[in-house]
DNA sequence: AATGAATGAGATTTCATTCAT
DNA sequence: CATGAATGAAATCTCATTCAT
């Protein structure tokens, strides 16, 4: 009653906002452990202590949930990517701060493997609005081929070598070890998140990357 | 009820056999197609152009379904590896072989990885029974381990690499590049899929795991 | 067990066509009552007896399960009319016994008519395969015509009659009056279903519509 | 909170009266296009362009907003008849001019027959309070009484005619081939609204009407 | 006077599974 | 061996309505 008028609007935005969020993170965990066919309305309503109907009044359908849980996803990792600085590492370091980030961010966020798994099952039609797509392309990328450049120029890296494909490589290096390791673990018959695993699985990335880039 | 079991037994084996696999192979495909949370029974009978009954009548229900699907799809990849014969190779052939083979095998085999994907997310249960997971071990990482041997005795590879970890990075560049292809394509704005792209992965993985294994 | 191994798929038939009149029927009341947007799954399910999931089993949703009611409607109603047997009667007499039945079988399908009403509510859509809809033309519309002429021949009718018109004339004067029934009598103050009102509505539209016909 | 009711009644007033029939003629339109169960109180505020917590200030609930719809409906089409002044015209340009009016003005208002059509569906019970009911009642009947005896009495038209009987039936009339439109052009398989086959259906109607009441 | 946020009840529809033969 | 009919539980989504300001 009688509160500042002008803070009124600000207010509401914020609590529709918070209550956004919140429903975002419910889906994305949510998403994340059942995938997209497993998950359940109900069970993100409740992660999140909010209504059912209010996930349909903001995000429309499941579908778009996805979407948009995918989007912030995105956006997640772009933001703690920015905060890299590889620039001012010397290439060989630069390369090696960029496999460990990746390994830490997928172990720290394995539900960003599980939700991309999700969108590549269907056929990524989350993003096939083009216009997104371009905005959620990493600037690392850009960022690597500056690293390759340098590292060839001073005599150090091998020449030729495609940034995309590198900077896919060395995704894939760690995403395979980490999305799949319930079976490879069961199949391999030990943990791979033991703490000594995880310490020889980093060592083992940054030798076949850089054992490949570095000019002998 | 109660039939003669002699009567018709062949002919039926037969039939019965084959509605088996017609299922399996409709699962499969429905399962990879949509993810096991997405996959529908119906669906698999209509793929299968079967009774739905007859589904539950062979496979109990649908997560066993999912494990004879999953089991079936390791069956066929180690009887593929099996015919590589890498041992009869020199030791970088050999591996090349490997990396050659392993993408091939996703690529005409898209359904393995989305199936493995989905066994991941649901953290392997269905191979909880460690009796199986052992099985479903590939006798290549064995062969791989003499491959590298030998190359270390012969001075041109490195020492000190672990088959297993070798094994699961040859695998996870292939993997990411593909399993996650719609996405890369669309953030990328190329097809990835395209016969130049395709080769010009398959070459970058050969230089990157060779550049890291061949002493120089 | 023993059976008949060629009465069993006509037992199971049976059953099937029971169950699906059985739906169509209880769906033809609870539309008739509630319209097409007040209707409700669950008590058509209720009506009938049977399992909900019985009703998409049949008929998809709840749009077709409308259209099969509508369609049932019309091949009620042209059963019946097919039995008029218009031709044997004198021209006045024959108009007199059409009237008549609309009126009869309005008063006795009075859910003949909501249907309708909701049928034209959604713009006829429900029709809209016009392959369907001339199946469901009158054939009464024909013997009107063939009326009219041996009237107008007879010197008892007037001519230039268009037998369409008239139909829809005939129609339009009980289905007003039954159909607003509720309206009109609240407006009116009084019932215009009572006995007396009823007979004394039947003569007015005979004199109304032979007045109109017969030549003087 | 308890402002000063006097100090910007006017403008208020204005604003309030405004929105109420603003949201009145969104209503309208919504439960003519969709009947009363197929109406959503979303979208008459959509259409209303104004909140939709309004509506319920100023209607209470969606079953009240019908009954006031309604009644404006009624108010509406009482208003029209008023301006006709039958008792001015001769007999039967009187009556032809009532059996024209009723059709331009269903003609030109398809949502008053809808809206009908949905009162009674709901058997009139949204003007179960008799009261109401009377100040609906056409005044035109009585003026028909006073026409139709008029007539009679210039020996033009036959006696023993119902004034009422006569009013429902040039209202079914225009009724029928109008509400029912959809459904006849599908079964006929021509638009019974192009021009030619109005001024038909409207020639047709004024034969019959008159008819049956002129003496010959 | 006016509004965006939020909700509980309930609607349509889906799905894995079983029945009966 | 094979199947069409049937079902209960639960899923997605909708809707009239209220809250809080």
């Amino acid at each position: 009653m009688a509160r500042d008028p002008i803070a009124v609007p600000e207010e509401r935005m914020r609590d529709a906002d918070r209550s956004q969020s919140t429903i975002l993170a419910a889906a994305r965990d949510e998403f994340a452990e059942c995938g997209l066919g497993g998950a359940r309305m109900d069970r993100i309503a409740e992660r999140a202590g909010l209504n059912k109907r209010l996930i349909y009044y903001y995000f429309e359908d499941k579908e778009k949930l996805f979407q948009a849980v995918l989007e912030q996803a995105y956006r997640d990792i772009r933001e703690e990517e920015i905060k890299l600085h590889l620039l001012e590492l010397e290439p060989a370091a630069a390369v090696r701060r960029l496999i460990e980030f990746t390994w830490d961010y997928y172990l720290a966020h394995p539900e960003f493997m599980t939700l991309l798994n999700s969108a590549n099952l269907h056929k990524a039609r989350h993003l096939a609005g083009s216009e997104r797509a371009r905005e959620l392309n990493s600037p690392l990328v850009e960022t690597l081929a500056a690293v390759l450049e340098r590292g060839r120029r001073e005599g150090k890296f091998r020449g030729g070598v495609d940034p995309v494909q590198l900077y896919v490589s060395i995704a894939g290096l760690s995403y395979f070890y980490l999305s799949n390791n319930p079976t490879l673990s069961a199949i391999f018959g030990r943990d791979l998140l033991a703490p000594k695993a995880r310490s020889e699985r980093l060592s083992h990335m940054s030798d076949v990357i850089l054992g490949y880039l570095l000019r002998s």
